[in-house]
DNA sequence: TCAAACTTGTCAGTGACTGACGCGACGAAG
DNA sequence: CTTCGTCGCGTCAGTCACTGACAAGTTTGA
């Protein structure tokens, strides 16, 4: 990620787990979590199973593929943020590269639809919010040295807490309401979006 | 639970199903979660591998044996709460019973550092936790008839979000400070406790 | 051009989980 | 006291997630 691997073996790679990532996903959406077996995914890209478990730990691991995107383009934008602006409007900036997308992927609602009514993909799917707000977490450390621990992480979870909440509502009313006004609102509750 | 069936076969139903619980927790924080496996927590009650999955769906379905306990202990405390009680405080005082708990019983620090480390156990947690966000959502509701959805989705979402953090701070620095301490200093970090 | 490094398929095996079947215990009705 | 129905349990066979080992083919770099 740091230093983009351009040989041709790393291409390939990455492009057999994007496809096996958007297989995996489109499967999963049309077809239930349960009734998707590894053998299915693999083969929708005509690859043994054996091989899908070269590429992702386990068959949920394919969630981890798209959170970590976002999650980096998130580090990356916190880093650009004025350091004068406050830590809440920051994390709030950080958010706005996954709300574009689900305004662009179409599967976004869906797809989330899914892990909610999923217990696996929930599990899955938490884990990954945790690994969010460690990098939250993170990036606050860096720009409050002195401040006490349990500080930065209760910043760094509620700031999760509130996207979870906006998520959540979001896809309970079916998408109705921009994921944005959510997020604003949600977050507004808990300190002042300034 | 809320009609306790007293016929011998469900207090020996419970009875066994407690048995497996305790010895599941047992087996798993001293061998591992994945060292342990069903055949072996069956063994330890004398019991088949199938009669296990006819108490508990799944292997980690164990946790919310415990979780359902402390969750129906915890509503309860909240719909005993004065009503002109703050929510934030009223919500703190239902997280008293785990508290006590976590003194009693010698289980609850290694069992939650399991939790922590293994992402199976941490994905059935997290979905425990969602269960008491919600139980937390349904009492506020009585309680504020004409509040929007969100705001008392963000108020019960935060709420556990510094019980997460109280907890996994309190795992972090191997339980020295009191984890009541942890969660008020949470708490405050969000709203005064008063 | 050749050897090391990497990728993939096949096969066998473990463990979580399910459905079907049969047996024995126990409470209710006669 | 017997008989009938229900329920809890063990056994067995089967699916699926996941892993290790081996063999064959491909890419890379010297």
């Amino acid at each position: 990620m740091s230093q983009p691997d351009t040989s041709l073996r790393a291409r390939k790679r990455r492009a057999v787990k994007g496809d096996l990532t958007l297989a995996a996903i489109d499967l999963f959406i049309t077809n239930g979590y349960d009734e998707t077996t590894v053998e299915k995914i693999a083969a929708a890209v005509g690859m043994s199973e054996r091989t899908f478990f070269r590429y992702f730990a386990t068959k949920d691991d394919v969630l981890e593929q798209l959170s970590a995107y976002w999650r980096d383009l998130a580090a990356r934008t916190f880093a650009e943020r004025p350091a004068d602006e406050s830590d809440w409007v920051s994390i709030r900036r950080c958010f706005d590269d996954f709300v574009e997308s689900t305004r662009r992927d179409d599967f976004a609602l869906p797809l989330l639809r899914l892990i909610y009514a999923t217990p696996q993909l929930y599990g899955r799917h938490m884990h990954n919010v945790r690994r969010w707000r460690q990098m939250f977490e993170g990036v606050l450390r860096t720009r409050h040295p002195q401040a006490p621990d349990l500080a930065i992480r209760v910043k760094a979870a509620s700031a999760m807490a509130c996207m979870e909440c906006a998520r959540e509502a979001w896809v309970a009313t079916d998408g109705e309401r921009p994921i944005a006004d959510l997020i604003d609102a949600a977050m507004s509750e808990v300190w002042p979006l300034v």
